[in-house]
RNA sequence: CGGGGUAUGGCGCAGUCUGGUAGCGCACUCGCUUUGGGAGCGAGUGGUCGUAAGUUCGAAUCUUACUACCCCGACCA
C-alpha cells in the first residue's frame, strides 16, 4: 500500500469526545469515525486489524470443530415469542416494523435463531454434537454506549452455540470453548484472566468471562495470589457494596483478594436445557426417550477487542501493536524524493513476502512521516534515506526498540528475524 | 431514565457575562524557499455560530422549546 493512496485520515488534535486512551488512538489513527452515537464506521486500518482478529477466532474454532454459518441480523418477533423474550429483553433490543407493520428486532443475540434452525433441521442425536458459530454485526441498543467501540450500540461480535444430548458432553465442548479461547488470547497476545461470572439475562447455569485487563476496564475482578482463577467481584458484592470493601478478605478458593480491572471480551455459558425447552427443540435418544438438547453459547467481542488491545499496547507516541495483530507491520519511509527508485525497489521486494508493508511516498518530512508511523503503530520502519546514500546503509528502525544500520542484502533476513521473536 | 456538561469552517478553541453582523491555531489550495524528528515566508479557499420560535433598529451573544453528542450511575461481547 501506498502511503499516498491509502484511506487513513489522522488526526493531530486529541477528539474531544473521546475519554479513553483506545477510543482517542483509533479516531487519531484513522481507524475508525463515529456515525451516530455508539455507531462507527471501519476505515481501512482498523478494518485490518478487524479482519485478523477475526481469523484468529475462526481458526480456533474451526480448530475445536465448530462450523461456520451466517445468521440473518433483522429477526422476527414469533421467535422472540416462543422464547419468551420479547417482552423480557428491555429497550436495548431494537424493535423495527416492516412495511406490511409486522414485528421484527435488530439481532442483539442469535439464541433463537439458531434454535429454530436446529429444531427444523436436526432429526436424530445421532447428529449431536453440534456446534456452530457466527461472526456478525449485532446491535443492542445500549442504555448509554461509550468508549467508542468497546462499548458500542452496534458491534462485531462471534456467537457460537453447542447442542448436546447430556450435560456431560455440554461440559466437554465447554471446556473446548475454555482452552480455544485462551489460545485465541495467546494468540493475539493479550493479558488476561479467566473469570467466573454471573449468566445474566441469557440464562442457564454456568459461566466464565475472559477478561483483557486494563485500567480502563469496566469490570472489577477479584484475583488472588494463590489462585488462576479470577471472579468477577459483582459475585461476591451486597447490594450497593462498594467493591473496595472486599480487598484484603479471604479469596474463596484461599488467599486474599486483590482487586483489578479488566474488559469483557469473552463469555461462555451453559446454557442447559432453557432454550430448548421453551422453544421445544427435542430429539429422542438411543432408548427412544424424549431429550430436550443442553445448549451452551460463547461469545467474543471481535470489535471489543480491538479497542482492548489498544488499551493493553500503546505509549506517548501512538498505538504500539503487536507485531501480528499490527495492520501495517512494515512501513518503508522515502526521504530520497525517489530519486533512485531505490525505496520503492525495497518496498516490492517485501510486498513479495507475507507482511503487510506500506510505502510512504509522500511528500512529506521525515518527522512528519515517523510520527505519522508512531502514531498508527507501526512495528519496523525501513529508512531509505541519507544512510544508503552516503554508506551504502538502509535503517531499521523498530517501533519498540533500537534503530540499527544493515546492509541492503541483510534486510530479508532482518525482517524475518525481527517478526520472529514475541 | 436520574445527575453533570458541550454544540462557532475538516479538527482543536476564543468571542457569549456587558447585543453592533465572526476570529485564532492546525489542516487544505497556490507560489517560492526548505528537506532525518510534526518546516519558513507570502497569497488564498472554507462558517446563514446545532434547530426552531421569540425579544430588539440590530442576536453567536438575551428568552423559550427542541435536537444531537460527551461524562457519572443501572444493562452487556
Amino acid at each position: 500500500m501506498l502511503a499516498s493512496k491509502t484511506f487513513i485520515p489522522k488526526i493531530k488534535d486529541i477528539p474531544q469526545d473521546a475519554e479513553i486512551i483506545s477510543h482517542q488512538l483509533m479516531l487519531r489513527s484513522g481507524m475508525i469515525r463515529k456515525v451516530a452515537s455508539g455507531i462507527y464506521n471501519w476505515l481501512p486500518l482498523g478494518l485490518i486489524v478487524l479482519k485478523k482478529i477475526e481469523n484468529v477466532v475462526r481458526e480456533e474454532l474451526n480448530n475445536i470443530g465448530a462450523q461456520e454459518i451466517f445468521m440473518p441480523m433483522v429477526q422476527p418477533k414469533e421467535l422472540w415469542d416462543e422464547s419468551n423474550r420479547w417482552g423480557k429483553f428491555g429497550p436495548e433490543l431494537l424493535r423495527i416494523k416492516d412495511r406490511h407493520d409486522r414485528d421484527f428486532c435488530l439481532g442483539p443475540t442469535h439464541e433463537e435463531v439458531i434454535t429454530d434452525l436446529v429444531k427444523n433441521n436436526i432429526n436424530s442425536y445421532k447428529s449431536l454434537p453440534l456446534t456452530l458459530y457466527q461472526i456478525q454485526t449485532k446491535f443492542r441498543d445500549e442504555i448509554r454506549p461509550r468508549y467508542g467501540v468497546m462499548r458500542g450500540r452496534e458491534f462485531l461480535m462471534k456467537d457460537a452455540y453447542s447442542f448436546h444430548m447430556n450435560s456431560e458432553c455440554l461440559n466437554q465442548t465447554y471446556q473446548d470453548f475454555r482452552s480455544a479461547y485462551k489460545k485465541i488470547l495467546e494468540r493475539l497476545e493479550l493479558e488476561f484472566k479467566v473469570v467466573k461470572a454471573d449468566s445474566g439475562a441469557i440464562g442457564g447455569d454456568k459461566s466464565e468471562e475472559f477478561h483483557v485487563l486494563a485500567e480502563n476496564g469496566e469490570d472489577v475482578l477479584a484475583v488472588s495470589d494463590s489462585s488462576e482463577i479470577a471472579i468477577n467481584s459483582e459475585l461476591l458484592l451486597e447490594k450497593d457494596q462498594d467493591p473496595s470493601s472486599l480487598v484484603g478478605q479471604e479469596f474463596p478458593e484461599g488467599g486474599k483478594i486483590q482487586l483489578i480491572k479488566g474488559i469483557e471480551v469473552g463469555h461462555i455459558f451453559q446454557l442447559g436445557q432453557v432454550y430448548s425447552e421453551s422453544m421445544k427443540l427435542s430429539l429422542q435418544d438411543a432408548n427412544s426417550n424424549e431429550v430436550n438438547p443442553y445448549m451452551g453459547c460463547y461469545g467474543i467481542g471481535i470489535s471489543r477487542m480491538v479497542a482492548a488491545s489498544i488499551e493493553q499496547n500503546n505509549d506517548e507516541f501512538g498505538i504500539a501493536w503487536p507485531k501480528g495483530l499490527a495492520p501495517i507491520q512494515i512501513n518503508v519511509i522515502d526521504l530520497t524524493d525517489n530519486l533512485d527508485g531505490s525505496a520503492i525497489k525495497f518496498y516490492n521486494e517485501i510486498e513479495k513476502s507475507d507482511f503487510r508493508v506500506m510505502l510512504d511516498d509522500r511528500d512529506e518530512r521525515f518527522g512528519k512521516k515517523i510520527k505519522d508511523s508512531e502514531l498508527i503503530g507501526i512495528p519496523l520502519n525501513i529508512i531509505i534515506g541519507k544512510s544508503l546514500k552516503n554508506d551504502g546503509l538502509i535503517e531499521v528502525s523498530p517501533r519498540r526498540g533500537t534503530k540499527d544500520l544493515i546492509k541492503p542484502e541483510e534486510l530479508n533476513g532482518y525482517i524475518a528475524k525481527f517478526f520472529q521473536e514475541s
